[in-house]
DNA sequence: ATTATAATTGAACAACTGTTCAATTGTCAA
DNA sequence: TTGACAATTGAACAGTTGTTCAATTATAAT
């Protein structure tokens, strides 16, 4: 046991961000809603039944993470999945889950 | 936008439930050092220089979440992976890092 | 039996997290 | 410019989380 060595701890860090940002209900719904395309901050906050402000709370944290964008267009802001991996890491944890 | 239809809520919780156990640092490590092989508490604690006491806790958590199972030998208690899936998330998640 | 080592437990504490609320910014239409 | 709508912001609050500490259980050796 004395010759494992752990990945770099930031490696590490960069890890157990990515995780815990994925642990959270509301920012799941968020990123599936947004696996079907492109949607602005009023339709999520419907589709999930949140208020906006709780939403565009959640949308900034995701955005921040880089696994969303942002597009304004007129008074709305359209936000979409910026990420490719996301969908597979989801299926994978998912093939976990269900076994 | 309408039409969209969320997972199982209880999929859904299963899923950030999960993705929030590995959105710890100390439990990460914890995982990344049984990929080589079981090891019992105080090696860990050594390992990832904590108190037992700590170590301990988060092995809990672990076995609760079914990622590790544990063993009784004499005075120690030997942890190990109990599901080969971790890895493949594991390693998912670092591409996303890695990119 | 006694002592020493390994591990677990539960309470307590500080740190962090997610939602709410009220106020604010930005944009369009009248 | 005024009013209405979309979204963002920051402070505040309750709820959760991870570690520490002291006490306890369990096993092995003397």
């Amino acid at each position: 046991m004395e010759n494992i060595k752990m990945p770099e701890s930031e490696t590490l860090n960069e890890l157990s961000d990515f995780f815990k940002i994925m642990g959270d209900g509301t920012r799941l719904k968020l990123l599936w809603a947004l696996e079907t395309g492109e949607l602005c901050v009023g339709d999520l906050a419907a589709l999930l039944n949140m208020t906006k402000s709780a939403v565009s709370h959640q949308l900034k944290v995701l955005k921040i993470a880089k696994l969303v964008r942002n597009r304004k267009c007129g008074k709305n802001v359209y936000y979409a999945l910026n990420d490719h991996h996301v969908k597979l890491i989801l299926e994978k944890a998912l093939e976990h889950i269900c076994e």
